[in-house]
Formats: structure tokens, C-alpha cells, sequence
DNA sequence: TTAGTTTAGTTGATATGTCAACTATTTTGA
DNA sequence: TCAAAATAGTTGACATATCAACTAAACTAA
């Protein structure tokens, strides 16, 4: 019988990733969907919606609604791009850079947690295949010239 | 700089399966959701949603409510267990098992698409590792003993 | 110029998921 | 036996995503 499990095996990892996240996340007025925004911003802060929602191939309107929380909570400032009236510049506040370190240590126990009794040869071949199955279900991050500085973004953490 | 890309990418590759899967399923009026826990049906009817629960890690409130729309739209009728009339048991409609064939044709479709360019060794691994993933998030699929014939379930498709 | 198209972002409707609280049963144990 | 705990499922509130329709601004070409 053929094996077909990519579908709901993603679906349960995925699901069970955020959900942790979000464990550890509760204290600070911030979520999984959200730090994967901020992550962005920390490598590249003064980029535009537009940006994130290619980086991440995320609906536009759902990046509106989680950049909008992240500035309702004080993590972003956005301001209006004075070349060009109809985008938003989106910025770090000292809250977010204050946030950072900590972050990082949440993901990081995450990550060790999730990679348990997984070799380092298993873990690249993993994220490889994980990036062509992006790319071949049309998504194509590579490929969109979402943002001047493209290398830097792609490279990003998280 | 250490890479911490598989939340990103799991949610990523997560959200262009789903999507793409949504756009063949439109003239069936069935989602990427409710197929799942069909595919688990077409392996063994007669289950409770309890089982599906644990099958997929996934909340009960949730499986109720796919369930409850798999159910309106007859793939599925739920009839009270006389044994324990706490539970409902999920049978198979005409329906569904007509559209078995169709349905396995799309997830062939999108599987192939998925696969290109990778090998089968590397398919291998990475289906390895995915489900490690999901062990070491506290899934446990295997551990629960979610219904008798264990096995059997485990190695659904899809 | 200026009308038509494109682009950036917002908003509304809807789908899918979480958690917590609830009902209704069944099981457990003093 | 029967009160307390556990189990199966439902419901409500909310988070996160999609798509489509919208506003506003910028670009393009006759």
C-alpha cells in the first residue's frame, strides 16, 4: 500500500508545534503567528507588509490583522512611507529588541525539544525536502523579488 | 547563524498543501479538513469521534464540528452506540464510498506534485523525521491506545 | 492630461483550530 | 448503593487563516 502521510503528518506537527509555542509564549502578550513576523523584523526592520506576506506566502489580510496586534501590544510601530502614501513602514519598538533574547531562548527550547533523538544529517535532509515541498506547491519564496536586500530575508531565523 | 526554519516552513508548506488541496476539493463540497478525517473512515467505519481525536492530535471540539459538516453534507451518519450512549458511531454513506475513488485520484495529483525533484531515499527520511517531529512534541500517536485495532489505524493514508 | 490598471493595505464573511465550560452518561470506590 | 470522578460529545469565545471586495495611492499609456 502506498504511503501517503505528508498531508496529516504535517497538519499534526504543525499543530502541535504552535501549540507549544503558544505555551510558552503566554506570558508575554504574543503568539506563534506573530513571532514569525518578528523574527522577520529582526533581521530587517523598515519593510512593508507586502514583504512579510511573501516571505512567509501569508494572505495579506492576515499579516493586516497580526501586525495589527503586534502594534496594539506595543512590539511594532508602523508609519506611513512618505516615497509612497499607500505603504506602511513597519518598525521595532524597544519592547520588541528588549523581547529578542528571550525569544530566541524560547525557540530554542522548542527546537532542542522537537529534535530529539533526530541526527544532524536526518535534521538537513529534513529542512531540505521541507523547502522543495514549499517550492513545489507553488510557493516559490525564492523566486519572488519581495524586497531589495533578498538574501538577508530569505536567510532569516525561525 | 543557526537555522531555525521548520516552524517557519512547517506552517509555510502546512498552509500550500492545504490551499492547493481546497482548489481540486471545491466541486465536492469537502475540505482538506473533512478528507482527512474521511481517510481515516474508508481505513475502518463504526469508530467514535474519541478515536479521530486521537488519531490526529487533533481537539475534540474541532473533530465534532467536521464531523458535524461531513454529516450534513452525507459522506457520514452517526448513529447512537447502544452500548454506551455517551458515544456515536461514525459510519460511511453511499456517498462517500463513491467518492473514494475520486478522492484517492486527487491526493495522487497532489502527492506527485508535491514530490518532484525528490527522491525517494530523501521522501523516506523525511517522513522519518516528520513523525519523530510529532512524537517529540508530546503527539504519542502510537502510545494512545485510541481504539482495539491500533495498527490498522496508524497506517491510514493521507 | 487623464482614464484605466496596478499595488498596498483594510475589512467582512467564512473555515479551521484552541481552550474552557457545559450536558449526559458511565465507571469507580468507600 | 450511590456520590464523586471520568469520559464522550457539544457549545461559546476567541485565534489564525483564506478569499473577495473595498479604499486610496501610484503608475501607465493613448
Amino acid at each position: 500500500m502506498q504511503k501517503k502521510c505528508i498531508g496529516k503528518y504535517l497538519s499534526i506537527a504543525r499543530r502541535a508545534h504552535s501549540t507549544l509555542l503558544d505555551q510558552k509564549l503566554k506570558p508575554y502578550d504574543i503568539s506563534h503567528a506573530q513571532i514569525m513576523l518578528l523574527m522577520a523584523l529582526y533581521k530587517k526592520e523598515g519593510i512593508y507588509q507586502q514583504n512579510l506576506s511573501q516571505m512567509y506566502n501569508l494572505n495579506k489580510a492576515a499579516v493586516g490583522r497580526e501586525i495589527q496586534k503586534l502594534s496594539e501590544n506595543g512590539f511594532i510601530i508602523k508609519k506611513p512611507d512618505p516615497k509612497d502614501k499607500r505603504k506602511k513602514l513597519i518598525y521595532l519598538t524597544k519592547k520588541a529588541k528588549d523581547f529578542k533574547t528571550k525569544l530566541l531562548n524560547i525557540l530554542d527550547t522548542v527546537e532542542q525539544q522537537l529534535r530529539e533523538n533526530i541526527t544532524g544529517e536526518e535534521m538537513e535532509t529534513f529542512i531540505k525536502v521541507l523547502e522543495k515541498i514549499c517550492d513545489n506547491l507553488n510557493v516559490n519564496l525564492k523566486e519572488k523579488h519581495c524586497i531589495e536586500n533578498k538574501e538577508e530575508l530569505n536567510e532569516h531565523n525561525e
